[in-house]
RNA sequence: GGGUCGCUAGCUCAGUGGUAGAGCAUUCGGCUUUUAACCGACUGGUCCUGGGUUCGAAUCCCAGGCGACCCA
């Protein structure tokens, strides 16, 4: 710690540590008039965008008698010599707070006889403020609370970031969400337009019928999607256990005990590379609906979407990144083949063996073709490499090779396809979905075969899950599945372009990691 | 995993080998219609970290950290 030679009225300096001492200074101020610097509560009876709305049409100059009492975080503070002006922001948004010196002395004298003063000395930009006052408009056309009392009720030890430009140093704003949130409004608002879609999507399934129900998040083995898992530790178990990387397996089951219409909105955890489309823990919505197939889904999907926008947005016309993007239903529905064939001028439908798919695919430039031991897996490398970025406006694919999907029903007439599709909207998958597999001795092998591939290294194959497969045994209805990424809707609605903008604490490395050589 | 770029005051940024700077914020003084208030004065530095080259490094070199973008 530095000296302390400095004398108790001595608030030079302007280092961090400086501006901390200086507050601190000013906290023990406020406790020498008798006043609490973190208070325990404030009457608030308006919120700022609610004033600004009610009194839009007064004039400039003009004052109302409507009593106001508000709470909020001092954003801006101009002081004058018997007037100041700051701004006020709550959770809604800004409002003025006009602070007359005759008026706050006379209205405080009893508690305060210096009220002014003080809060010219003891309040900074930062603090938290609790008001009482009148509405009145200035002469300059600002709406204001023209204050007659007021109480620092948290006093703020550290400085906001600067007012004009704010905090733009990206890892920062990630690091230190709560300053973020603080100056730059449209953090906050895309939060808020989070919690409209989740809300939007569950008020839609629920007017559906559908009921949420929640499933273990750890589990002996991970399963319902390729992908590596978490692995974390049970002590008086003594076993491993995974962190859930799909919801389908267990919402599956409750399909088997008699549940129609089911979903589960919630964390997912996949082990695995961070990007701007990739969190490790992310959200995501499957349902699962009896007696209906994957068209039913399309249907349903859409709907969600298109109702989530219009909730949000107040339209199906949107903007993302630049590109305009138009949601309005019907969107188109294309098979993986039509698809690969509009844009590599193959058609891999008379194409039977995996040697004749690779040479054509090599022919016009698919690169990566050597892992594939399946002409599905070169039609899905084809479609990966010149198909998907293309797909701006909302397109469902539908009808993808088997070797690819092992938990979707055959197709009823296409042999070697299985009835799935994906949705995607400007170049991403936002949604999956199929007819499930309810046949239990062809899941059987699908998953052996997952199994097989998981035992010769790779580490994204899933394990086989018995008791899964007796489930089905009991058997399952047709039924219809659907999985979207929650925080890549989020991003298409609020014009994010990175995932950590959808979320509000996403998974940074450690500024400095311990241990580290 | 590879490539490119970035990291300097609380915030936003200048500074390409020769005394570390500006604006805002802070602190002090003035001011009753401001809203990036204004005027005057002051203060504030682990130049991301470590090593190297050099008489001398924020600057050049090497290694590392964190981040952004692009590619796989």
């Amino acid at each position: 710690m530095a000296s302390d030679n400095s004398s108790s009225s001595d608030r030079g300096g302007s280092s961090l540590e400086e501006i901390r001492a200086a507050r601190l200074q000013k906290v023990a101020e406020l406790r020498q008039l008798g006043l609490n610097p973190y208070a325990y509560s404030w009457d608030v009876t308006h919120r700022a965008a609610d004033l600004q709305a009610k009194f839009a049409d007064l004039e400039a100059g003009a004052e109302v008698d409507f009593a106001v009492s508000l709470a909020g975080r001092v954003l801006a503070r101009r002081v004058f010599g018997k007037l100041a002006f700051f701004a006020l922001q709550d959770e809604t948004g800004t409002i003025q707070l006009y602070l007359d010196k005759k008026k706050i002395q006379a209205s405080m004298a009893a508690a305060d006889p210096q009220a002014f003063s003080h809060l010219k000395q003891l309040t900074d930009a930062g603090d938290i403020l609790g008001v009482e006052g009148t509405i009145k408009r200035t002469d300059k056309g600002e709406l204001s609370v023209n204050v007659s009392r007021y109480a620092v009720l948290t006093k703020s030890l550290l400085p906001l970031p600067d007012k004009w430009h704010g905090l733009t140093d990206v890892a920062k704003r990630y690091r230190q969400r709560y300053v973020d949130l603080i100056v730059n409004p449209t953090v906050r608002e895309t939060f808020r337009k989070r919690a409209l879609i989740t809300a939007s999507i569950r008020r839609h399934l629920d007017q559906q019928g559908f009921i949420e129900i929640e499933t273990p998040v750890l589990q002996p083995e991970a399963g319902g999607a390729d992908a590596r898992p978490f692995v974390t530790y049970h002590n008086t178990l003594d076993m491993e256990l995974y962190l859930r990387i799909a919801t389908e397996l267990h919402l599956k089951r409750l399909i088997v005990g008699g549940f129609e219409k089911i979903f589960e909105l919630g964390r997912i955890f996949r082990n695995e590379g961070i990007s701007t489309r990739h969190n490790p823990e992310f959200t995501s919505i499957e349902l699962y609906q009896a007696y209906t197939d994957y068209v039913g889904m399309m249907d349903l999907t859409e709907a969600l979407i298109v109702t989530a926008a219009q909730d949000v947005i107040g339209s199906t016309q949107i903007t993302y990144q630049g590109q305009a993007v138009d949601l309005s239903p019907p969107w188109p529905r294309l098979t993986m083949h039509a698809a690969v064939e509009a844009k590599t001028g193959i058609d891999f439908t008379p194409l039977t063996t995996v040697e004749a798919a690779r040479a054509a695919a090599s022919e016009v430039g698919i690169t990566g073709l050597e892992d594939c031991t399946s002409v599905g897996q070169v039609l899905n490398q084809a479609f990966e490499q010149r198909v998907e970025a293309t797909l701006i406006q909302p397109t469902f694919i539908i009808d993808y090779p088997v070797e690819i999907s092992p938990l979707a029903k055959p197709h009823r007439e296409k042999a070697g396809l299985v009835e799935r599709f994906e949705l995607f909207i400007v170049g991403r998958e936002t949604a999956n979905s199929f007819s499930e597999l309810t046949d239990p001795v062809d899941q059987r092998q699908r998953l052996e075969a997952q199994a097989a591939k998981k035992a010769a290294g790779d580490l994204e194959a899933q394990g086989v899950d018995e008791d899964f497969l007796t489930a089905l045994e009991y058997g399952m209805p047709p039924t219809g599945g659907m999985g979207m990424g929650i925080d890549r809707l989020v991003m298409l609605l609020t014009d994010s372009a990175s995932i950590r903008d959808a979320i509000a604490f996403p998974l940074l490395k450690p500024e400095r990691p311990e241990g580290a050589e």
